[in-house]
DNA sequence: GAATCACATAAGTCCATGCTTATTTGTTTC
DNA sequence: GAAACAAATAAGCATGGACTTATGTGATTC
């Protein structure tokens, strides 16, 4: 169950911020360290539960690594929370201005 | 940040279960296990958790405490999840047949 | 008010997980 | 092909968290 995989990926707050950051733009292991202070195999672990989960896919470039936000993991949370859209009636309204400025 | 607690309240399948019988309908704690093979203390300590994190409320009737889906904890989710609209253009229709759908 | 019932809390155990240091793998460069 | 570099993997450790049994608390019933 990948969905079981997605939370606890983000259970870690670390993750989380390490997501974040990716979702501002792609980069390699090293570039993501930047700023977070984090030893390289505990990055390089934290990328392979997010991987792992779908959050974000991976793509060798030379001797680096590029990671990216893969919007799949997202696609299972946004489907996930879709289950209980009952009960946030009072929030439709906020929905439809998020899709019209998805619409441009 | 009661972010954390609400991912790492998801991050249990127990506690996803539980919360998926809630959101078919408020029940109280007893109730709740039926089906769920789980001790009476773990639901108990399931619920505080999922309850601490704005999933779930609770409300206390003669010596029975019924629970119910407190829809903070999901709107803060879908909160989260809309930071990274820019992730998923590909699903904007879905996005609208689930927004038509929830007009009825 | 004693017994019973629904639930919460306490305390202890066991396993998952996030970290560390050390090493390995893959790629580039000289 | 040896050195240097980016990243992954291995192995060990320490903490967190989900469970257990035992007990406490609040409410109802007789």
């Amino acid at each position: 169950m990948i969905e079981n995989e997605i939370f606890k990926a983000l259970a870690d707050p670390t993750r989380r911020t390490i997501f974040e950051k990716l979702a501002a733009g792609g980069m390699n292991a090293s570039a993501l360290r930047e700023g977070i202070d984090i030893s390289q195999p505990a990055m390089s672990q934290h990328l392979a539960v997010l991987r792992s989960a779908g959050l974000v896919r991976e793509e060798r470039q030379g001797r680096f690594v590029n990671y990216e936000v893969d919007p799949e993991g997202l696609a299972l949370i946004a489907r996930w929370l879709a289950k209980y859209r009952a009960y946030w009636p009072a929030r439709i309204e906020a929905l439809k201005v998020l899709l019209k400025d998805m619409d441009q």
